[in-house]
DNA sequence: TGATTTGCTGAACAGTGTTCGGTAATATCC
DNA sequence: GGATATTACCGAACACTGTTCAGCAAATCA
């Protein structure tokens, strides 16, 4: 008697139509220019219906955040498997999250994104656990540069993490430049090859 | 009949009381945590009055970036004054840069800080010269390592951005990582040092 | 058919940034 | 000194926010 499958489904059709209208409204308004009222009228649901589905705001975005960030990690586990020269590899990896970065500005910059506030502080989030596995692929294309000689270091982890935290400004600052005109920005191409470029050269061995 | 000139003081007093009240806020508890009603009450005036002094509460928060700003750029001008080696300045001026935002978190944060509103989006902000000058100090030092042969740059303006922008998301994340506990951060100072080393490494001419 | 669970709503609460009509005290002028 | 104008400020209100909760229909079960 099938009813309480189809009540199932119901409810997770429900839950998607929360989830697709939430998206389409926090990448073309952002986060804090869309209330939840908004997104009720947008399903024609009750503001409070979608309090049964996700318990606030936060978690309704970081739900979407969470699906678009195992996109990322995906396409940078793709590229591992091309089995490409290391530095190279680490390279076109770099290049992936900056894509990545500057095509979903709204995702990437909530993740990041206003100091969380102090009652939430301690809390595991469940975008930590994939932006780990994302930077777990950073590590390891790290890791085989070092095996080959390509790259030295003392402290391969603190390394990696300097090489996300540039990552993360120079994706960063490519999605505010994209909202401030009134700073003399160089082109986006320009700065995305001669970032890469310094980063590989700032870490590789020098040969002669 | 100095008149005048003492309500003008008496309005500068209210002013700047307005301001340092705003700006102990902003730091303990954060932008989006402070209300101009919390304001108000601190100084013991109706929340109205505010709006007496400055337009709304983004240009309230802006005043106060501005002037840590102009702190920033004044001590990257007093390291120019020391006439380093170029190499050494440029390293010494990243350095300053990073700790500074780390000291100065929110101001930091709300400067790059949230996408900004579509209807404020093509005004120029008070900021924007302040950053301007503060990059500013940056092409000059780096300038300075091209003209001494350290250097070697196509695009020199280029260039200087993608330092910025890595420099940003170095600062960027360290003040992240102090608010997210549940990653496994590396120490702050081998970051930095590491962050830096790359930096220079990476646009620094190789010499045998 | 009657009882129970389910999904959803509408009203309400406490908070926000901001506006505006009015007021009381001060300074200016005759 | 007294009338007038200016000034600085306040309180109430508006429109909005995220969120909660008692209650209500409709579908399900017995």
């Amino acid at each position: 008697m099938g009813v309480t499958e189809r009540r199932q489904r119901e409810k997770e059709a429900v839950r998607s139509q929360i989830l697709t209208a939430a998206t389409e409204l926090f990448v073309s308004e952002g986060y804090e220019n869309v209330s939840m009222r908004k997104i009720a009228d947008r399903i024609e649901y009750a503001p409070s219906t979608i309090y049964l589905y996700f318990r606030d705001k936060e978690e309704l975005f970081s739900t979407i955040a969470l699906e678009v960030f195992e996109d990322l990690t995906d396409q940078l586990c793709a590229l591992e498997e091309l089995d490409l020269p290391p530095l190279e590899s680490l390279a076109r990896g770099l290049r992936i999250y900056i894509e990545f970065g500057t095509k979903h500005p709204h995702h990437y910059r909530l993740t990041f994104g206003p100091m969380p506030a102090p009652q939430r502080l301690g809390q595991v989030q469940p975008c930590d656990t994939a932006g780990l596995a994302c930077f777990a692929t950073l590590v390891r294309s790290l890791r085989r540069c070092v095996d080959s000689g390509d790259v030295v270091t003392s402290n391969l982890e603190t390394l990696a993490q300097s090489l996300w935290m540039m990552l993360h400004g120079i994706t960063d600052l490519l999605i505010v430049s994209t909202t401030v005109p009134n700073f003399p920005w160089a082109e986006p191409d320009d700065v995305i090859d001669s970032s890469i470029d310094t980063m590989i050269r700032g870490i590789s061995v020098r040969r002669r």
